[in-house]
DNA sequence: TTAGGGTTAG
């Protein structure tokens, strides 16, 4: 009756009187590990319950077995505990099922329980043990396990051989998988691909190759398992030939229907080899598009500039319903952040947290707070860092570089420390990041401090990386000694290596020793690259090296570098800069191409020289080739209107930028707004750009004190100087020049000197020359004019052609011959050539006569 | 029972 509702087979059916004999539960247990039915056994199991058939421990075990098989580790355990003395199948099953459940410690009790009863571990169950050791990257017990093969004779076992290969190869030792592999007497197929794999698992992949070839030479047939290998060794080693030709006897063997894999890790090895018209052909042919070739596809285009691809080729998945899975989303979010594409980075983000990726995989959420950093939004990326479950190492760097990236060096210092304070341990990837936002904000102790760690740890030689940013970090602080008896430290100097210490020379003005080292390098016979090229021709442009730049201008063209965009725009920049202007329109309209960049160089050329119109007609050209300006674009064409006192032409730009390119009402864009408004003479304009400003900076001041100063508006000069120096914002050496002019129109000459003497002597500015011809002005126009020429005589500085005409003009007004003529002399010596020292000098004959 | 595919940070 109990039976019925069961439906079990006929042998039982038959005996419902009866208990069943040992032999018909042996014959029931055998039929149910065939079938491997859940339903059947776990009824099984109760019925051996009620019968008492547990007491037979042959029965129990294969019991345990069957529950085990179907996945019931839990109710085998049950079994088990009931049986006076189970088997050595039900030990081995119970550790199989176990470790296939990943529940170490529980493997290992269960497995160190059996050894202790003399117990024979099987085969299957050593298996199970030494994968649940690869698993856990475990070798202290990978390596007991190796020893308890041994000792029980299965040394030599092909299943518990490759298993053990496997095992060494995951933990990191090549060695000891390679000599598991020569002691092995029978070498077969899997032991060949077991140890193809671990070569390439642990970057070896040359030998990988080698393997594969002595493999055929014995006469072993490939796996498909090898050549999937084979083709991954051919992409990481960039050997597009043995990739094809591996690609070609695949093909004429016919391997690919045989197995989906083949085809997918050919089209792989062709994208990561750049080859991706090959890859896409490959691609296409396959019989089956599934989301592993679809991905090794994306992967190529993300790796090789062509990330809208990707993202096209991931909305075709959608459209085709092919299946996606987190590692797709994660290639998508690459091109996201490559292409540094805000909304569709978004749009996956919602994708990914509907499906539960962000909390399924660490990966996903760290590259997408990689995509928002790329993309410049902080706050996103910093919402979905602290939403997720768990944090890695890459997370964490990931925000630290994000933030260094978007000039927040000191809060990526900060999430640093916090890093360690969760127990997060920094590797060389954190560590180069951090040593990067120490050298963008300049932080040099803290900087010391990873070098000292980084020592320590004995990371400094082991990585490339490391390097080149210890003494970067250097380099940046301005702390060339230490930076330069590092460099020296290191025997290879290679051209990134040398770009690194150019680039700190040149962030802190040091122009000689850009040009220095720039020879010092060819003298090395380092080659300069594109990145050295634009760094030397800045350090020309600044140092005023006319001879040296043309020299490298000659070079480059040699290279055959001049179509290089950077290094086009530089040349651009280093002409304007020496106020050569046809030769830098000349390499301007030479350009291949131009974007953005080129555009702003020749506008702020321009501006930079004076040439105001000109600056403006090549604004509405850019506009008119649909380039997009930058904040730098609109801060040129501002000053121009500013300049040309163009009050509508300058309004009309702030419409637009209020229209069009919102996020570019970035600092210098309202600074050059402030200044535009305020010398074009509209006041209330400029104060209502000066009020909205977040972060009121010197420069916004000083724009309007400008303003106020050149338009006459003099107590409002002085009242807003009060509130800077309020708001604990202090002039610094222009502000002064707006001050100091500003007194001058008012005649304030005591006032003046005061703001002169307080520009040292509270506020610790070191004037200029240009101060010291304001004071000048000061007293000429106040009619002081020996006071003016005592300043002259007295100056620390030689002083200049303005200095000189600045009192001439003076002398003229006050008609004194005598001075204006003293004065004539000297700006004659300056420059004799200048028309306006004779007009001035003309004018004052004039003055006389009359 | 053993081997193999697409993934993130400098």
């Amino acid at each position: 009756m109990l039976l019925m509702p069961m439906k079990l087979s006929h042998p039982l059916q038959k005996s419902q009187m009866q208990l069943p004999s040992v032999k018909t539960w042996e014959y029931i247990l055998s039929n149910c590990r065939k079938k491997r039915s859940l339903a059947y056994a776990l009824r099984l199991n109760t019925y051996s319950g009620m019968c008492g058939v547990l007491a037979n421990n042959y029965i129990g075990s294969l019991l345990v077995s069957l529950l085990v098989e179907v996945g019931c580790t839990e109710t085998a355990q049950h079994v088990f505990d009931r049986l006076a003395d189970a088997n050595d199948c039900a030990w081995n099953a119970l550790i199989i099922g176990y470790a296939r459940a990943l529940e170490t410690e529980r493997t290992f009790i269960l497995y160190k329980k059996m050894q202790a009863l003399t117990l024979q571990t099987s085969t299957y169950a050593y298996v199970a043990l030494l994968k649940i050791c690869s698993r856990m990257k475990d070798m202290d017990r990978g390596h007991q396990m190796h020893s308890d093969v041994v000792d029980r004779g299965l040394g030599q076992d092909p299943f518990v051989g490759s298993t053990l290969i496997g095992m060494y190869a995951e933990c990191g030792f090549l060695e000891k998988a390679k000599n598991v592999f020569d002691k092995l007497p029978t070498k077969d197929a899997v032991a060949w691909s077991t140890l193809i794999a671990a070569n390439v698992k642990n970057g070896n992949e040359e030998e990988a190759l080698n393997l594969l070839a002595k493999m055929q030479m014995q006469g072993v047939i490939p796996t498909a398992a090898a050549l999937v290998c084979a083709l991954k060794a051919c992409g990481c080693l960039g050997d597009s030939k043995k990739g094809q030709e591996i690609h070609a006897d695949i093909a004429r063997l016919g391997l690919l229907a045989i197995d989906t894999d083949i085809g997918n890790s050919i089209v792989y090895m062709y994208a990561t080899l750049g080859m991706l018209a090959i890859a896409q052909e490959v691609f296409a042919a396959l019989d089956v598009r599934d989301r592993f070739s679809c991905t090794a596809l994306m992967t190529g285009y993300t790796e090789h500039g062509h990330s809208e691809d990707a993202l096209a080729l991931f909305d075709c998945m959608q459209l085709e319903t092919i299946s996606q899975d987190a590692v797709t989303f994660i290639c998508a979010l690459t091109a996201c952040r490559n292409l540094q594409d805000s909304e569709k980075t978004q749009e996956i983000h919602v994708e990914v947290a509907r499906r539960g990726f962000i909390h399924k995989d660490v990966n996903v959420g760290n590259v997408l707070v990689d995509a928002y950093t790329a993309c410049g939004w902080l706050a996103k990326a910093v919402e979905v860092f602290e939403s997720l479950p768990v944090r890695d190492v890459v997370s964490w760097t990931v925000l630290i570089s994000g933030f260094t990236k978007c000039n927040e060096g000191e809060r990526a210092l900060q999430k640093f420390e916090r890093m360690e304070q969760e127990g997060i341990v920094p590797n060389s990837h954190t560590y180069v990041c951090a040593l990067q936002a120490c050298g963008s904000i300049e932080e040099e102790e803290q900087g010391q401090v990873f070098h000292a760690e980084i020592s320590r740890k004995g990371l400094l030689d082991s990585d490339v990386f490391i390097r080149n940013a210890v003494v970067g970090m250097y380099a940046n602080c301005g702390l060339f000694a230490k930076a330069r008896e590092l460099f020296d430290q290191f025997k290879i100097h290679d051209t990134v290596f040398w770009n690194i210490l150019i680039s700190g020379y040149l962030k802190h003005n040091c122009n000689m020793q850009v040009l220095d080292s720039f020879r010092e390098m060819q003298n090395e016979n380092t080659k300069p690259n594109s990145v050295t090229y634009t760094y030397v021709l800045k350090g020309c442009a600044l140092l005023g090296a006319v001879w040296d730049g043309q020299r490298v201008h000659s070079d480059i063209a040699r290279v055959g570098l001049t179509e290089d965009f950077d290094i086009g725009n530089t040349l651009v920049d280093m002409y304007c800069i020496w106020g050569l202007l046809p030769e830098a329109l000349q390499v301007f309209k030479l350009l291949p191409e131009r974007d953005a960049v080129s555009w702003t160089t020749i506008i702020a050329g321009y501006v930079r020289n004076g040439y105001m119109e000109d600056a403006l007609d090549s604004f509405d050209q850019m506009l008119n080739e649909w380039f997009s300006p930058s904040a730098m674009t609109f801060a040129c064409v501002l000053k121009a209107c500013s300049v040309l006192a163009l009050k509508g032409r300058g309004q009309g730009i702030h419409t637009g930028i209020c229209i069009y390119y919102p996020l570019e009402l970035d600092s210098v864009v309202r600074n050059a707004l402030i200044d535009m408004y305020a010398r074009c003479g509209l006041l209330k304009d400029a104060e209502r750009v000066f009020v909205q400003l977040p972060v009121k900076e010197a420069a916004s001041w000083n724009a309007l004190i400008a303003g106020y100063s050149q338009t006459g508006k003099n107590d409002q000069m002085l009242c807003l100087l009060d509130q800077m120096i309020k708001s604990e914002q202090y002039p610094d050496v222009i502000s002064f020049i707006g001050i100091l002019t500003a007194c001058t129109h008012m005649g304030l000459v005591e006032q003046g000197i005061l703001f002169f003497r307080a520009m040292s002597e509270d506020y610790g500015i070191l004037g200029n020359l240009e101060h010291l011809t304001c004071v000048v002005d000061l007293f000429g126009r106040a009619g002081q004019l020996s006071n003016g020429m005592l300043l002259i005589q007295k100056m620390p500085r030689h002083p200049n052609l303005v200095t000189f005409h600045t009192l001439l003009s003076s002398s003229r007004r006050e008609g004194n011959m005598d001075l204006g003529l003293e004065l004539f002399v000297h700006a004659i010596e300056v420059d004799e050539g200048n028309t306006g020292t004779y007009v001035t000098l003309f004018n004052i004959y004039v003055g006389a006569g009359d």
